[in-house]
DNA sequence: GTGACTTCGTGAATCCGTGCACAAGCGCGT
DNA sequence: ACGCGCTTGTGCACGGATTCACGAAGTCAC
């Protein structure tokens, strides 16, 4: 119960623990323990691995039943920060911003919008997903009045730069970024990039890979296995 | 010029080439050459990793001078099967699959959107993007009429398990999805997963780290560095 | 209480990715 | 022709992540 200590998590693990916490919130009711064996199974992934991840947490599982489904969402939730709300800021309003706005899991999942911001008066206004869209001069305001500390970039790419800066002038410390471009931010502020395009080109990779070498080698090649999950 | 041996590329490696490819495509016409370093800078990355990530491809960067830009485009292109488009289909016209098929990205990077689908008969008919929306029992169709291999799950959780059974079921063999869902698909197809929710999580377990110790320990405590860029 | 069985937690081996550091190669000026 | 300065390409060492394998610790039936 007491704080303990809290050992660096890896970053790979930190990276799992939202699937694991969002497998275990979908898990019917009536189920109280899960194995490692389970879990592993419905994340797509190793067993042992799921038990290192859990670990880290100094979470208790029981030997000879599993983990409690209860508890180990709450120590999950507990690690990740989500025992309150992370209000989050959009700057950009065109296509994505209003999709990300409109979408239910970001509230669902603990980030409620706390403002959608554009620089283009005819968009302010507007009525996105609950949220009226303010002008992009209000952004520090909203950031202080909301106490937010995370912000999305959704702006065209020309954009995005200004819009980060702006983000960070206003006190944002986590960046979550659309547009494809990179970002330069001041040490202290996180960025973590999202680019559609790049995940499309990696896919277009493994592709032309499973293509190519068949016409040259076996007759009825079977394709190579890769990474999938 | 000829078929070279093809060497695996590292996962890591792969999933930066098209940083590099859109950094290279967006220099100014008038530079022929950039250097590592050059490139390390405007990517956020290490020059070593650069010149590591590059020699992969067989490339000729020259000595003293650099790589010489265009060459280099072309060969990333290349190996990255670029060289001609990947056409998509998106299963799932809702908030974020319009988002998706408006997204003019997409197009411009070679994954032109050759088709959207849903199964609700409300949404068919209407014009996204230039593209009308089709019912999914047209999706064999579409995959089969123009040669689709790359499928966008942008569907609601519930449904996204069918969606990307029907798309294998089509003949798709790479699948990029959107919902927070675990899909299981046979050997052979790869997957790959974006969970907006997940990005967010992930940032706001940097976010309460920077702020929990600061209270325990220093009282003007500088934030913890972390990742960035 | 005992033994069979299940499942966790973790040491150890391995693999992958990163970054340093330096030799080899190229061009340019003289 | 030659040497100087710049930049690539890569061997090597290191650290992080994955996976195996197994001892420890618990449950359950009888």
């Amino acid at each position: 119960m007491a704080d303990r200590p809290r050992r660096r998590i890896p970053e790979a693990t930190v990276a799992r623990l939202p699937e694991y916490l969002r497998i275990l919130s979908e898990l019917d009711d009536a189920i109280e323990h899960v194995s490692s064996d389970q879990l592993a199974e419905l994340a797509g992934v190793n067993a042992a691995k799921v038990r290192k991840d859990l670990s880290y947490l100094g979470s208790y599982g029981t030997r000879g039943v599993g983990y409690e489904v209860a508890y180990l969402v709450y120590q999950i939730r507990r690690e990740l920060g989500l025992t309150h709300d992370w209000p989050v800021v959009i700057v950009g309003a065109g296509n994505l911003g209003q999709a990300l706005a409109n979408y239910a899991g970001f509230m669902d999942r603990g980030f409620p919008v706390a403002g959608i911001v554009d620089i283009d008066p005819a968009k302010v206004g507007r009525v996105i997903g609950g949220v009226r869209v303010r002008h992009i001069d209000d952004l520090v305001s909203i950031v202080r009045s909301r106490k937010v500390s995370i912000g999305v970039v959704a702006t065209s790419p020309a954009a995005a730069q200004e819009a980060a800066d702006l983000l960070v002038a206003a006190g944002i410390t986590s960046i979550l970024n659309f547009a494809p471009t990179v970002l330069s931010v001041p040490r202290g502020v996180t960025v973590r990039k999202v680019d559609l395009a790049v995940e499309l080109q990696i896919l277009g990779y493994h592709e032309q890979r499973r293509s190519v070498p068949s016409l040259s080698i076996v007759p009825g090649a079977e394709p190579t296995r890769s990474a999938s999950a």
